[in-house]
Order: C-alpha cells, then structure tokens, then sequence
DNA sequence: CTATCATTCAAACGTTTGTTTGAAACGCCC
DNA sequence: GGGCGTTTCAAACAAACGTTTGAATGATAG
C-alpha cells in the first residue's frame, strides 16, 4: 500500500527537478523502487500522477487559506476586514508550508509554478479549478476591505499579488546569481513579512486611471 | 536566407504553444516549409534553436530599458532619479513591444515565462546573463531613488516586481476564467499603468523589520 | 486448504524523438 | 560556362518514451 506513496514521493522529486516532459515514468519508478508498471495501475498514466502530486501538496494549503480567511471575517464581524489580515491568509500558507519542507518544499513550488505556466490541459483546468474557490473568496474579501477601488482593479491586484507569491516560491530567477549584493537566505516568516509589506503596499495604491501620457511608447499604438 | 526566418518564427509560434519538450522540429520545420535538417545546419539543435528564439525577442527589450533609464538618469542630472520613471524604464518595454505583436506577443511572453522557471540549464543560463546588466543597473537606479531601503531590500522588491511583470505578460493563470466579475481585455498602456501604480507603491512600503509575532504558523517553527 | 481478489513483475509494443548522413540542387564568381 | 562553396533534401539511425499484456505472486476470506 505505501507503493502509490512512494511514487508520489519520487514523482514529486523527478517532476520538480526535470519537469513533466522530461522526467521519465522508468527514472521516477526506479527511485522508487517499484515497478514501472505500478504507475499505471495506481494512477492511470503519467498525467494523472502529475495531477496527484499535486493536489497533495495543493489541497491542505488552499484549506488552509480558507480557514484563515474565516477567522479574519469572524473576527471582524459585521465590518470589513482589515487589508493585511486578509493578505496575510493568502500568503502565509503556502510559505510557511513550503518552507516547512525545506529544500524540497522549493522543488515543489518550483513544480507548481510550472504547471501553472506550461503543464498539459488537464493538469492546468485541475490547478485553475482548485483555485476558483479560493479567489473568488479572497476577491470578495479584498472587496470589502478596499471598498474604494472598482471589482476589475481588485481583481487584478489580486493576480499581481499571485505573481509576486508564485515568483517568491519558485524563486525562479535565481536573482541571487546575478545580485551586485549577496542575498542571504532568509526563514520563512521574514520572507513572508517582506512579501506581505510589498503587496499591501501595492493593493492599497491609487487607483490608476487609464492615461495616455505616462507611455512615450516606441512600438505601441 | 529567409530560411532562418522562417524557421525562427515557427519555432517561437510552436514553443509558446506546446512548450519545448512537446514542440517537436518535425512540427515546426514543416510549420515553416523548410527541410527537417535545416535546423541543424542553421542553428546547430534544438536547444540552440530556442536560444535564438528568445533573444530575437529580448534583446530589443532589454536594450530598450537600458535606453529609458539612461534617459531618466540624464534629466535626473546630478539629483535621484524619482521611483516611478525608473520603474517605468523597466515595465514599459516588454508590455508595450509584447502588445504591439497582439496575440502573437501574449505566446512570446508565455514561452519567456515558460524558459525561465523550467528551461534546460543552457537556455535559463543565457536568458539570466541576459538580465545581468539590467538588474544591476536598475538595482542601483531604484537605490538612489529609495535610499532609505537597505540595498538588500531593494533587490528583493525588484524581484516582486519581475514577478508581477513576468504574471501580467505570461497572462499565466488565466484568471480571467475564474473572476467573479468579468474582466475586460485592456490596452497595454492601460495595463502599464496599474501595474506602475502597483509597483510603485509597493516599492515604497516602510521597510519590514523582521517579527516573528506575524504568523500563527500551522506547521512551521 | 482452497478460491478469489489485489498487486507486482518482466517483457514487449508501437511511436516519436533529435540528430546524422551523403547526395542532389543552387547561386555566384572568374 | 565550368567549378566551388553554400544550402536543401530524403532517408535512415539509434535511443527513449508511455503504455499494454499476461503470467506470477501475495494476501484474504470461506
């Protein structure tokens, strides 16, 4: 029985490390230690491991979000929430989480952030599914919180601040290479901090309107 | 000699629509009538062929951003540049050069995207060098403008800020699937100005000091 | 102990892949 | 107009892939 948690483990490793393309069901097997063809008889096809892998990790930080984001509403009653609390439901989770794993919580987020850029049809609607609930929650939230600004600007500040959270956790740039200062590693409640300033910062800008002169633009229309 | 072309735009088509892995040159030398060998003798393999793909693209980019902070820095003479126009040397080129290809821009800045989170170690090698210039130039310009920010917080934030550019262009999430509220397509420069206005003003929060009362972990220390 | 189910295993299947090869076609200069 | 370097072409190569198969093995219940 604990065949299909190991090839979630070493799928999840393999995925991460090599990408869906390139991570091979023989290489994930083999480190494993389990048949090649238990895959498919566990899971189905190499696709829907994809898609467990996951949700496993997924599922308990979304739960998580929403459990927060009940306790702020809870706490503050009929009135609106207050920005950061709300923020901070959204982006602690996944932080805290992720590094609570360490290394591989990186490889993981690594993982997600590229299904969620390239990743096959079905892996993509399962990932944008798992979301809806959630952004619909926290954009309703956020509503309340920001009852300035117009639905449309929240709700692309809401993906500006996923943005911010996807690029933090993948740490994608590897922005370290190439810093003129060395970075250091930092835990997880500091990096949540910085993240956390930055985009209650940027949600609570004024809002834009549309204008023509700030772009004295080369190319564009 | 416009087999290079040829080749080059059906690459860039086929990557940012099926990935590198699953684009295969069987697809795009017939996209571009061109023999299946022409690859080779023009650019030497596949991966090759990527790299090229990427900096046709980038390079006008990032040379363009270099142009506008050099801008900003003269009229700024001897004084701080201001924050916003640095930071609009640095968003405007990609959301406006990107916008002026139409649809075709919104696929190139899916495969950008798609390079730098997964990517063979050539390509995200050549891609990060290609930023090396312009991260540290920008760094220092957002320094004079912040010079209350300690230049590691300085580096973090410009690393928000990459990852609100990188979601917005890559249009990664698709959120507009899952909005409650519809969300209209925009023109670039209006995009380019919420994005400005979000940015701006997240670079400019108080700087965070750590605390460690923040977070109510579930499974962090 | 036997029958029945779930699980594991080695082997093979058919496809597709990036790359290489050697000859054919082309364009250009002297 | 013959010769030469560049470019194109069809064909083949070996390797790797996800998936399937059918028998062997294990555990469970009667």
């Amino acid at each position: 029985m604990d065949t299909k948690a190991r090839i979630l483990d070493a799928a999840e490793a393999t995925f991460a490390q090599e990408g869906f393309d390139r991570a091979s069901l023989r290489v994930i097997t083999a480190r494993a230690g389990v048949n090649l063809a238990a895959v498919h008889y566990h899971f189905g096809s190499k696709e829907a491991l994809l898609e467990a892998t996951v949700r496993r990790r997924l599922d308990p930080v979304n739960r998580e979000r929403l459990e927060r984001l009940d306790a702020v509403e809870a706490a503050a009653g009929a009135a609106a929430p207050a920005l950061e609390p709300v923020l901070e439901a959204f982006l602690a989770p996944p932080i805290l989480a992720l590094a609570a794993l360490g290394e591989r919580g990186r490889l993981i987020a690594h993982l997600i952030a590229r299904v969620y850029f390239e990743g096959g049809v079905e892996p993509r609607r399962v990932l944008v599914e798992q979301f809806r609930e959630v952004v619909q929650r926290f954009a309703g939230a956020l509503g309340r919180a920001l009852p300035q600004l117009p639905p449309e600007e929240i709700l692309r500040r809401l993906q500006y601040g996923i943005g911010v959270m996807t690029h933090v956790l993948a740490d994608a740039p590897q922005i370290h290479r190439i810093a003129p200062v060395p970075l250091a590693e930092e835990d997880a409640e500091t990096t949540l901090a910085r993240v956390l300033a930055f985009v209650t910062a940027g949600m609570q800008a004024p809002a834009a309107r549309p204008r023509a002169s700030v772009a004295r633009a080369s190319a564009a229309r």
